[in-house]
DNA sequence: AAGGGACGCGCG
DNA sequence: AAAGCGCGCGTCCCTT
């Protein structure tokens, strides 16, 4: 019975969904089951280990709304169990949206609940807590009285949010993330380590001894130090790298590439190389892979929500991180492919959508965003048009970025107005939310304090510069913040859609790795990066996987911006490695 | 010896 | 060609 796909068991639309909140009391685990009103209406308690069990029954009764304090916490066990959840609200993510959210008149009682107020990562928390045998983190949020007090908490601020309010699809959407987060992380990103291993040879050489350079490293780095002149020279140091540049000559500040690239010198084409390899190797060759991969899987802690905007962050092996030429080491299992799906231009479709400017959702419409731009006379290129936007969403004031971005003021006022507006509001020290509620974090005491100094009588220059470079660094980020914050905000409309699109999809005849969690074994979200997906299947569903990508952006669109006429437009692409060709 | 900051670079 | 948002992480290097 455990071993069931739960999954398989959709209720439908008319089942009622029922709020079933997950606590502890006396080591065993207590299951409430609430009404609409937050009444309770049954309560019962089990033993650990008959939790998963009760999970499987209920999801195949009603799929009910899993209420805990933690998805990272909770749901691990319950995969590993071979259970899934369909639905859940986390609490501890849910908190820190409602307690500091614009659109909520009354968060008095939850703030006052400061220890659900939690870390960005609690998953990580209890993994280190594991690994070093060390008690259960030492806070009480897992009782199920103190679960049931923060969950009338949450349904009690939730009900003085502003009409229209957003919030509770923001609730839903994150939780489901939080248990996509998990479920991504049971199932692996599919990664062919011989195809690593060919990479890493064919750009550095044989696997060196552990501590030594490998071959071509070790060669390029003998080089530098004849062009340099400088037989000891280490190239890792950049303290010393730029002291060797200087004795030859090359007037540079750094020893960054953006720099170096501007010297005419032989010594730029190897550092550059040597540089690039030396990244290569140390971010991504055989001591990560032999940390972050095995049995043919690499395996990113996802942090829902790691990020102040609502964006993921992950914790480990640097997932979001990949660069671009180990993508072909990110390969299908036989018999299956990947779903490659990345949308095009999404912060300022949603820029678009969130501001209603009807000139740029025309001109984005079925289309590449930027040669709209052009094509309105807003700038000359798509590259203007691409920096000029860019320009507009991070507050460029300087370079060619700064100097076009006022031209599309003319254009698409509407749009605009609207990260400007979320500009001054920063650079006043006001909050700003996104189109769902998600609310930027107070500026804190140090940045007032520096505002306040800086309007008393005897301030000095060097008070007032330092005042109204906090206030524009403040204005950049609330400006940027409800434009990426909107955007992550669709990103999980279009996750949580899909993930629940993919159940409908039969189990595969050949399963991806016969060891890896029951879920995996029909199609599955394998990675997500800000607004790109990933999702691992079996050949014969590739298609029909596709369309359930693009139906489910449809449906973040509408999700979030109505029958306001903005599309978001997908690149699609269906392969057995993620390799762009 | 451990920890933290600076740097540099990967991703969106 | 480059500076303007959000991150994680490895290395060096200095402090404690």
């Amino acid at each position: 019975m455990r071993a069931a796909d739960t999954a398989s068991a959709d209720p439908g639309p008319l089942a009622p969904i029922t709020w079933a909140v997950v606590g502890d009391h006396d080591q065993r685990v207590v299951v409430v089951d609430l009404d609409a009103d937050a009444g309770e209406r049954r309560r019962v308690s089990l033993a650990p280990g008959e939790f998963a069990d009760h999970v499987v029954q209920r999801e195949l009764a009603s799929a009910p709304r899993w209420v805990w304090d933690d998805t990272a916490r909770r749901y691990p066990p319950l995969l590993a169990a071979g259970v899934r959840a369909a639905r859940s609200h986390d609490l501890r993510l849910s908190h820190r949206i409602l307690a500091c959210s614009a659109d909520i008149a009354a968060p008095g009682a939850l703030r006052a609940a400061a220890e659900w107020e939690g870390g960005p990562s609690p998953a990580v928390a209890v993994a280190a807590a594991t690994l070093f045998d060390l008690a259960a983190p030492t806070d009480t949020t897992g009782d199920i009285a103190a679960t049931l007090a923060e969950f009338r908490r949450q349904r009690g601020a939730l009900s003085t949010a502003r009409a229209g309010s957003g919030l509770h699809l923001l609730a839903a959407a994150e939780s489901a993330g939080a248990l996509l987060a998990a479920e991504m992380h049971a199932a692996g990103l599919p990664w062919d380590q011989a195809r690593h291993d060919a990479v890493l040879e064919a750009e550095l050489g044989a696997r060196p001894p552990s501590g030594a350079r490998p071959s071509q490293l070790e060669l390029l780095a003998q080089r530098l130090r004849e062009q340099l002149d400088d037989p000891t020279l280490n190239p890792d140091s950049a303290v010393r790298l730029l002291r060797a540049l200087h004795r030859r000559g090359i007037a540079v500040e750094s020893t960054s590439r953006w720099e170096l690239e501007r010297v005419e010198h032989e010594v730029v084409p190897t550092l550059l190389e040597y540089k690039r390899l030396a990244r290569l190797w140390s971010a991504n060759g055989w001591a990560w892979s032999d940390e972050w991969v095995s049995a043919g899987r690499f395996r990113p802690v996802y942090i829902p929500a790691g990020v102040v905007t609502g964006r993921w962050a992950s914790a480990g092996g640097g997932a979001l991180q990949i660069p671009r030429g180990l993508r072909s080491a990110v390969r299908a299992d036989p018999g299956w492919c990947l779903v490659v799906a990345d949308v095009a231009q999404l912060e300022p479709r949603v820029l678009c959508g969130m501001s209603r400017d009807a000139a740029l959702a025309e001109a984005s419409r079925g289309r590449d965003l930027y040669e709209g731009i052009v094509a309105d006379g807003a700038v000359a290129t798509r590259y203007d048009a691409k920096l000029a936007m860019l320009g507009a969403m991070y507050g460029a004031t300087t370079g060619e970025s700064g100097r076009l971005m006022p031209r599309l003021r003319r254009t698409y006022p509407r749009a605009m107005a609207m990260v400007d507006a979320a500009a001054r509001r920063g650079e006043d020290g006001a909050p700003v939310s996104t189109s769902w509620g998600r609310t930027t974090p107070d500026a804190g005491a140090t940045w007032r304090a520096t505002q306040a100094r800086a309007s008393e009588a005897d301030a000095s220059t060097a008070d007032i510069l330092r005042a109204k470079r906090a206030s524009r660094d403040r204005g950049r980020f609330t400006r940027n913040f409800i434009v990426q914050g909107t955007a992550a905000e669709w990103a999980l409309a279009w996750l949580a859609d899909l993930r629940t699109r993919l159940t409908a999809f039969p189990e595969a005849a050949t399963a991806a790795a016969a060891s890896g969690p029951v879920f995996a074994r029909r199609p599955h979200i394998a990675f997500f990066l800000h607004d790109e997906v990933i999702v691992h299947c079996p050949r014969e569903h590739a298609e029909e996987v596709a369309e359930a990508v693009r139906d489910a952006a449809a449906a973040a669109g509408r999700l979030l911006f109505g029958d306001f006429p903005v599309d978001f437009p997908l690149d699609v692409r269906i392969a057995e490695s993620a390799q762009k060709d």
